[in-house]
DNA sequence: TTGTACGCGTTATCAT
DNA sequence: ATGATAACGCGTACAA
């Protein structure tokens, strides 16, 4: 099969090329009958414009794109919905960009706006220890989401909770609970990012009400698996009890983990919260459907995810902005954890 | 800032273009030496090749599409794991494209094909009623997967499995458990792909043994909720225990919608699988986490992803292929479901 | 081994 | 309102 050009079409129809652009881009000085004379062919002939070739003429496209990093984390299924809606809204279009787990976001973003002459750009996810001298390559504006870089005097325009006063929060409940003796489960130890900062909330907390931090009560992940999983969460729980260390509360840095705590315990015939309190953190749907329902920081991943876009638009148009957006996150209290 | 193109860098190292191409591209018949010193300067002014240009002069690219829509349905996490997993095996360039709900696969995939040079499409997700003359528009080999078109002499290559039969599988079992008044939860009553597959299972097996079909039974999703989601199961299910109709098991066609139909019968007093069985459909990794782990038909995701690939390449080698592929579910047996 | 020049399919500028 | 033509940035014959 041929590829149709719109040369061809312009041929088929009688009409020189730009009339046929004219038509396709809906510009306004064309006569309306040779417009629908030509679209007719178009649709007869099944043309279909070459998106290179577009983009490689073009100087601007009103083009968004996010970029995520772990695409099937649960925790963006809702965010990507909204800034899809609200990039639309505006008649912009939308485009989702993967970064696989090898790959550079930045790297992956500079090549993205030359290629399809973006006007701005959402990270999702990933992006976590960049010295920010690469994103300087990028020459439309950005918006760093759900991200907490925390490297103070950051000149990026982020939205984000603060994840260690967030967790910091959640450890307070818990000792108010009157637990003493926590167990964390967490990313690994090399992590300089989420697990780090959630930890981080977890010690200072720990220390404002005088309570020793107790190495063997943190169980970082070491295995393969990915670390905000249940299956993370349901193994790093099986060490802990296999370890004889003495805990009446389980704090996980993600409610899949939770989740996996639980079954963990659920497994070594023990209840919950009657032997173990168990909390989690991110406030995914999941957590309220579990049985018992999971204590947790829901983070407002609406209002991030409409913020967000707020943010982007105001970069683009260049309105004076408030460049470091830190949002609260609830404490949900569920089913999953009691009092002492 | 100004662009930078090729033909600066060309001008920057005092060579011609087509040296600056041919060490992009790692062509072999170039000075090593002459390399060496491009690719520095290609380094130190950030040049990076617009893919637009690329892609418009090139005339085949060894890039395979996946095109998924409904992105955030953890069905498909995994899967799109696998897939970027080997096509980077195989070198090839992976695409993930993301189909937005009001649009359709078919066009997308046509426009990229030729936006990209594809050498192949995936689809996942979606394409339910197609009738099939769009996708002849695509000159590329293509592979449907997960979706089960089912209507006989489809002349395209899918690898499913057979949603119908595997319906009825679980149906079976919950009547050999003693249940004769099984609760449906399905998809919209309009829905013409999934749902309808798993519907017409339970059907089948209901009057394989002389059940009678009761419309009381059924609960169409029809608020604007996703259909496969925790919070449908919850509402259809709190509607059904209002209608007063009984039953004594509950059947949702997806595992989510029985986690949620699970917490609607906790909230309401009730104990799973004392009061009620609870079945679920697809086999996620939360079916085994809940609490009681779901009853479900586990679908062979991973053999799913890896047969869609190999189809995929043996169409683009032009080996003979099975075009049709049907894998079997696994019936898994879990405590959300008992004998009466 | 390297450089020149053309063309990929489209849009935009400038005539008409 | 319409048509010819010059870019857009790159790859690749072809010539050197």
């Amino acid at each position: 099969m041929e590829q149709i050009t719109i040369k061809e079409i312009a041929k088929l129809c009688g009409v020189g090329v730009s009339t046929v652009s004219r038509a396709i881009n809906n510009h306004p000085d064309i006569n309306p009958a040779t417009k629908q004379m030509i679209m007719e062919t178009i649709k007869k002939y099944n043309y279909v414009p070459n998106n290179s070739a577009r983009n490689l003429k073009r100087s601007d496209s009103n083009t968004i794109a996010v970029l995520i990093k772990g695409i099937s984390n649960p925790f963006f299924a809702d965010m990507i919905q909204i800034f899809e809606r609200e990039i639309n809204r505006k008649k912009y279009t939308f485009v989702l960009q993967h970064v696989e787990e090898f790959e550079d976001e930045v790297d992956v973003a500079i090549q993205l706006e030359k290629e399809k002459r973006l006007k701005g750009i959402v990270f999702l996810g990933g992006l976590s220890n960049h010295t920010g001298e690469k994103l300087e390559q990028l020459t439309v504006p950005f918006v760093i989401s759900t991200v907490d870089t925390s490297e103070a005097a950051q000149p990026f325009a982020t939205v984000t909770v603060d994840d260690v006063r967030e967790s910091e929060k959640m450890v307070d409940y818990l000792i108010d609970c009157g637990h003493k003796r926590i167990a964390l489960l967490t990313a690994e130890q090399s992590d300089a990012s989420i697990g780090m900062f959630r930890l981080k909330g977890y010690q200072r907390a720990l220390q404002r009400h005088g309570i020793a931090y107790d190495d063997a009560l943190v169980a970082w992940t070491e295995n393969g698996l990915p670390t905000y999983s249940m299956e993370n969460g349901y193994v790093l729980t099986k060490k802990l009890l296999e370890s004889g260390n003495e805990f009446t509360c389980i704090y996980a840095i993600s409610d899949s983990m939770a989740i996996g705590a639980c079954k963990a315990l659920f497994d070594a015939g023990k209840r919950v919260p009657e032997d173990y309190s168990v909390a989690g953190y991110d406030g995914l749907p999941v957590s309220a459907f579990y049985e018992p329902s999971i204590t947790t920081i829901r983070q407002p991943r609406r209002e991030i995810a409409e913020a967000t876009i707020k943010l982007m638009f105001d970069l683009i148009k260049k309105k004076p902005v408030e460049r470091r957006q830190i949002f609260e996150a609830e404490l949900v209290v569920g089913k999953s954890t009691r009092e002492l």
